[in-house]
DNA sequence: TACGTTATTATATGGTAGTTCAATAAGGAA
DNA sequence: TTCCTTATTGAACTACCATATAATAACGTA
């Protein structure tokens, strides 16, 4: 009896799913491949190894490597659109609680941390140079800002003051996006903490207190 | 007389260079493929053709692809250093005349052009996930956000302003980071002049008026 | 003009890339 | 239990990857 197998003779070499099931498991492994080596450690066999599934897998549920990649750009904003659309305030709460509740959800260690936004700068770099991520970039990025456009004007209108929301809300996400850039390529030189006050920094002269 | 050479038979099939120059026209040609094709596109046969030399030169200049990447990396942060160690302004110029010059060079055509931006974020990407690329960012970066601080010191001293130095700089330097990213992915949501706009709107709270 | 140094070429090598597709077998339905 | 659908496998294929190295030839020097 060399090389045992671990399983009886009549177990299942491998299981089915559903279609939706085996499409976010490949996004998963998609992810972790992303957030340990960048879009260079994005390729069939690597995430295939991941997901231990065999190398047809993602072109048979993905048309290729690219439609994957397209969808694990959709999974990322999928959570942080969450945040924003749904920030965990009470359904009455004003509008300064919405912001300071998502500015904390940005900050927190869900989205704040060196495997998401490893996956994030891996995924930058990729936009303008691949057609499909392009189209899925956006469709999402632009929900995206309406959520942070509307959020800003909620608490100008709030206070009574007149704000270029377009400009706000470009220089915030701007300030958001650029944080995470320097804290994921050298982390020690800031906090979270720090990059959560500098959002701050940023809005309350334009808008007035906020915490 | 088949397929008719262009040159005569006794002119030379390539042509010697200094190592130094050899060098430069390699990261040129790395440069260009970055520019056009992000970190992908970055291989030993895409920038031998574009740079017209035969595949083992870069091996031969550069040990390996990443030590041409770190070259690039150098090259890239060597032109924006000038800028900021040496602003365009007289020796005795003003504080306050030294920031707005470097702020204007950042968004000048030389510094905010697609190219040039597409090149940055194919290397923002690959900084944490690539050692040698590390090494030269720490090198480069340090003295970066050194010049910007000492700079945004300097104001803040000739106005009797206390600041947080170091957390201003990092706003600084992530704002205008994270607004090349924007703009780069979808040039059509702001403009250069918006963008240098955006940087005074940040900084002007904290250090009085700058223009 | 001939020589010597060495930058450059060109090929070989072993690995890995993405995609295709026929064969397989899991697992629900009958 | 048997059958059928189809998710999944796994090998084949072509293209491209980085690197090593021996042969070549450009060009300054003597």
């Amino acid at each position: 009896m060399p090389k045992a197998p671990k399983k009886s003779p009549s177990a299942p070499k491998f299981s089915r799913h559903t279609v939706e099931a085996r499409r976010e498991m490949l996004v998963d492994a998609g992810l972790a491949c992303l957030a340990r080596h960048g879009i260079l450690g994005f390729t069939i066999d690597r995430i295939c190894t991941e997901a231990k599934v065999s190398r047809g897998l993602i072109t048979h549920h993905f048309q290729s490597i690219d439609g994957l990649l397209a969808a694990v750009y959709g999974a990322m904003y999928g959570k942080a659109l969450v945040a924003i659309e749904n920030p965990r305030v009470p359904l009455n709460a004003t509008p300064e609680a919405r912001l300071a509740s998502i500015i904390d959800a940005m900050f927190s260690k869900e989205f704040f941390n060196r495997e998401s936004l490893n996956i994030w700068l891996a995924l930058w770099g990729e936009i303008a140079n691949n057609p499909e991520l392009l189209k899925e970039h956006r469709k999402q990025y632009a929900r995206y800002r309406r959520g942070i456009e509307r959020t800003l004007e909620a608490v100008a209108l709030a206070r009574g003051k007149k704000i270029d929301t377009a400009l706000v809300a470009m220089m915030f996400v701007s300030l958001v996006d650029g944080l995470g850039l320097e804290w994921c390529i050298e982390p020690k030189l800031l906090s979270a903490r720090e990059a959560r006050q500098a959002c701050f920094k940023l809005l309350e002269p334009i808008l007035g207190p906020l915490q």
